[in-house]
DNA sequence: ACTCGATGTTCGGTGTATCGAACGAAAATG
DNA sequence: CATTTTCGTTCGATACACCGAACATCGAGT
């Protein structure tokens, strides 16, 4: 029972200290599924609901779904990584988008 | 009938001239559902699938799911470089880090 | 014009996502 | 410590996501 999904949204809504029921109110869920997406075996909720959740437990959705997502904390530096490459050129930034992709690809 | 994401589907699938069946295999889906996905009316995958498709299709999902976010404009496409980089080891991240930072540095 | 293979479309069925309402357990309040 | 309120849990019912297999269509080849 449980599943890495169910745990990091319990986990984001209690430090949140939200309730299942205001959770759900902000998502147009019930409080009996944002349970059942917590606590039961292998939830499969549409993407609709993921971002919904996503955006009331402030979030991305990536860190919901993707089963490895590092904590806010590591990604501080990822963050900041990504605002400098943000303000490079076009052609600057296909030139790092295509050296990721070359040496990601060999493993 | 349609919806920005089966019409999104469709073009892109199109586009990479698979077909409903080839795209289907890919991504554990019947073609009757890919079809349904492209025409009928409200379609509410789950992220699942979403996710399954964004990656055969080569998008993103927030490509696919935000609902505006026309042709996969420069801002996407630093989301989806952004998705790619998290993935990679720490060592490999700091390597893309410093060669930012050092090319940055002269201009 | 007639196969034939590939692609697209339709439809009935099945599982499960999602709901409402009731139930139980704490915890707050007096 | 009795009562009220808040929170979590369970369960039966319903809608619809998703499927398999049949049917339709169209193009390429003969």
């Amino acid at each position: 029972m449980a599943s890495p999904l169910g745990d990091k949204i319990r986990a984001r809504r209690t430090e949140l200290k939200m309730s299942l029921d205001t959770l759900a109110a902000q998502t147009d869920s019930s409080k009996s599924y944002i349970w059942e997406l917590e606590n039961r075996d292998n939830p499969k909720p549409s993407a609709e609901k993921i971002n919904r959740i996503a955006e009331a437990l402030k979030v991305t959705p990536e860190y919901l779904w993707d089963a490895e997502a590092d904590i806010p904390d590591e990604s501080v530096k990822d963050r900041a990584f990504f605002r400098k490459y943000q303000k490079l050129s076009s052609a600057d930034k296909k030139r790092l988008q295509r050296m990721l992709d070359a040496w990601d690809e060999d493993e």
